[in-house]
DNA sequence: ATTCATAATTATTCATTCAAAATATTCCGC
DNA sequence: GCGGAATATTTTGAATGAATAATTATGAAT
């Protein structure tokens, strides 16, 4: 009967997936060396597997190779942070202002599910956090370029390298709501620059936030 | 005296500029497979350095690994190619408007020197399009974002996929010319707004010959 | 004759082994 | 006691080998 789930994923793929998430969790801290053997050991691998997955996650940014010296994690300079904010503010705005033009009756209501599901997360840090993400990354699918959701998900991942991860500080998830309400009334308005000002001015303000 | 061996990069960046090189040449044709065992052998290298240079370029996008199937050239359909140029445009249009505003006189006088090379060049396919490729890149390094640098690389990688990569059809040169006397007009004149969209008309330009 | 199942072959994926390079430690000399 | 060189240890990088999974082909049954 069910699907026995055989190999959903390689092996490198699932590690490089776990990787993410000690990175992200800090657990392995941006600046530090990654241990190969000691990793290999943790998870009950091989090196060969692992370095695969490392050099996935030095292609997405997360970790930087160097040669004859083994993989780092990356750190994120105040430059870095002021000029991966800068992309996603130019990236999502441009997919917003797509959206507003070409949306669906049914991919509007899809949004304004989210925006309700996102006002009435504003309790919960980590839950607001969650459905931000979906939202932003719904308005990336409806945006239709592959490439540039790529590119986005890779961006968002190296921002959470930043230690201001919590983008939101004391009363910054009220003002994202706001600013989230302003973007999608543009975008149901049919109304592409007004959508892009309102995503480039949530960019700025969450920038502010994170410095 | 002089360096005897210096391994300056690892072997699999090595492997992965020359397949990039094949795949450009078409000696590998998008959508074939790549038979690990047979370029392995060809090179004279084992299959790990491989794998993992197919790693790298997964990530760029030249090729797509499918899960216990391996690895293939990527193909572009028609809507890839206007999504990636839509990228091109919108990134580096970006970046042109950052240098309008900060360039430093030397770094002006680099642009004119290359926009000079680069009209000298126009009699020669070849060299206008290598000449064409090094002005938008110290374009770029001069806008000083080493995320979008690393992102239009890899899209300027991609786009060299499409059978229409000669950008340059009949009188295609002389046009591109006078698009990039505009946007180096504005860019002195710092005048990022036009710059932007004399970059973009250029891109608009480009899209139109390719298709 | 066609379809489904099983077996065999082929290719990917992961582990183990080997070699080379860099760093750290120790020993000897000044 | 300090500094430098040599050696040893640690670690990356590459190759080879083993095992698993998938596809194709063949055979049998309906």
């Amino acid at each position: 009967m069910s699907a026995i789930t055989l190999t959903p994923k390689a092996l490198y793929e699932e590690v490089a997936e776990q990787l993410r998430q000690r990175i992200f969790r800090r657990e392995l801290e941006p600046g530090s060396w990654i241990d190969e053997l000691k990793i290999a050991e943790e998870f009950g691998i091989s090196r060969t597997p692992l370095r695969e997955a490392l050099k996935v996650l030095a292609a997405e940014g997360l970790v930087t190779m160097k040669v004859r010296r083994g993989a780092y994690v990356t750190e994120m300079s105040e430059k870095d942070l002021r000029d991966v904010y800068h992309l996603l503010s130019l990236l999502e705005s441009d997919a917003a202002g797509v959206v507003a033009e070409r949306a669906t009756p049914e991919q509007q209501q899809t949004l304004r599910d989210l925006h309700a599901e996102l006002e009435s997360a504003a309790g919960n840090r980590e839950a607001f956090f969650s459905v931000n993400e979906r939202f932003h990354m719904a308005l990336l699918d409806m945006a239709d370029n592959r490439w540039r959701s790529q590119m986005v998900a890779d961006l968002r991942k190296v921002m959470k390298l930043n230690r201001h991860n919590s983008l939101f500080k004391q009363g910054r998830i009220e003002d994202s709501l706001s600013e989230h309400r302003a973007i999608l009334d543009a975008m149901l308005s049919r109304d592409p620059e007004g959508t892009r000002r309102a995503m480039q001015a949530h960019f700025a303000q969450g920038l502010q936030a994170a410095t």
